[in-house]
DNA sequence: TAGCATACTGAACATGAGTTCAGTCGACGA
DNA sequence: TCGTCGACTGAACTCATGTTCAGTATGCTA
């Protein structure tokens, strides 16, 4: 099996509920087999239907369990707050991952799956990031950390959206970049590049006010 | 049937190539059936395996089709970098989806789902843009329009995948700030706010303040 | 010990998928 | 007029999938 090797004493619920978010991370919910899970648990498939009751209730499982660990990198990132306004770099959501979970973890997939189904619990996900990171935004806001804007709202919905496209083209950037920006390497020089962009900007304002 | 309205003197091939690009980037492909996409063309599934010889086949089909599009909009991108140059404001690559396609069109969601299931074609696509995302900045760099980079190639990627980001989290964040950024509405609203972050960043440098 | 609940399995079932096939219809050239 | 070719269809076939079911084993409780 391929998932021995982190069984270790857990149930065999928790075995078909791991195998199940890391296949549906790699290949999405529909192509995944209920066969498929059961073998990669190593367990029959009618044990996974008598634990979880269908594929969907399986799903549900695993939506609750991704969600209660994105809870957890919820509350350590209301703790790093303090950090992210004393530091003068921002702590995008691809670098919390990135130090949450380890290397291997289908966590990151697994969210990039969330948002790009248009699932329910991806976007709750969506919405509490973004009145998260609003409010964080008006508390730095309040102590002249940031430039003031005219659309805070928007601000904050592009600088969340920025962060979250580094999860959902990593493969992309690594192939144009040619390192992975989830290692070290990589997000210490996406880290760097970011933070240059949004403490001076990337281009020149026109010296001529008039636009069209 | 619900594609009657531009139905026309297409081919009844045409047709099918139709509904199947627009389903395949409603709801993904594998999501669609066969049958699905013979009734959304007025014709039987048995026509459809005759055209084009079997759902991948048909996949393939739309794949060129829908990359022939893109091509086309890429050769409008180069001949509006003149314009990227001469004015000050950033035109994304979804302001040019929808200068390019009309309301309605599946295509940003199609481009959406190439980019996201990893697919070939648009990890080519994607290439394409970076490339072409370089270039520009190079241009705009020996003019002296942007602010010199320590990275320009992670500067190149960090502002492509920003403007992907858009079309890949539309709806959430339509959701998030209550208006589709993708409408003339939206769009105003949002590169008002990117053009802001990125003429004059989004954060103060940090002084030597004392920190807590 | 007896009784019972729970974990678990192998085999079968029902359904929906992609595909095949025999055949109809109409256009067009000899 | 005949024959052929391509567009097109309805029905059937094959297979994989989610699910059900009858039954076994193991431990817990009385």
């Amino acid at each position: 099996m391929s998932s021995v090797d982190e069984d270790g004493d857990l149930t065999a619920k928790a075995v078909i509920r791991n195998a199940a978010l890391r296949l549906f991370a790699e290949l999405g919910h529909d192509a995944v087999t209920m066969r498929q899970i059961a073998a990669a648990a190593g367990v029959s498939p009618a044990l996974v239907v008598h634990h979880f009751g269908s594929k969907d209730g399986l799903r549900a499982a695993v939506d609750a369990y991704a969600g209660r660990a994105f809870d957890s990198l919820f509350a350590m990132d209301e703790h790093d707050v303090a950090d992210a306004v004393a530091g003068d770099n921002w702590m995008s959501v691809a670098e919390m991952f990135a130090r949450a979970f380890p290397p291997g973890s289908p966590l990151p997939a697994y969210l990039r799956r969330l948002l790009l189904t248009n699932d329910p619990a991806g976007a709750a996900l969506f919405g509490r990031w973004f009145n998260q990171t609003h409010q964080l935004l008006d508390s730095l806001t309040e102590i002249g950390a940031t430039r003031p804007s005219e659309d805070p709202a928007v601000r904050a919905a592009f600088l969340l959206v920025n962060d979250l496209a580094l999860l959902l083209l990593r493969n992309q950037v690594a192939a144009a970049i040619g390192v992975d920006p989830l290692t070290p390497e990589g997000m210490a020089r996406w880290a760097k590049e970011v933070t240059a962009v949004y403490q001076q900007g990337a281009f020149v304002s026109a010296p001529e006010e008039e636009q069209s």
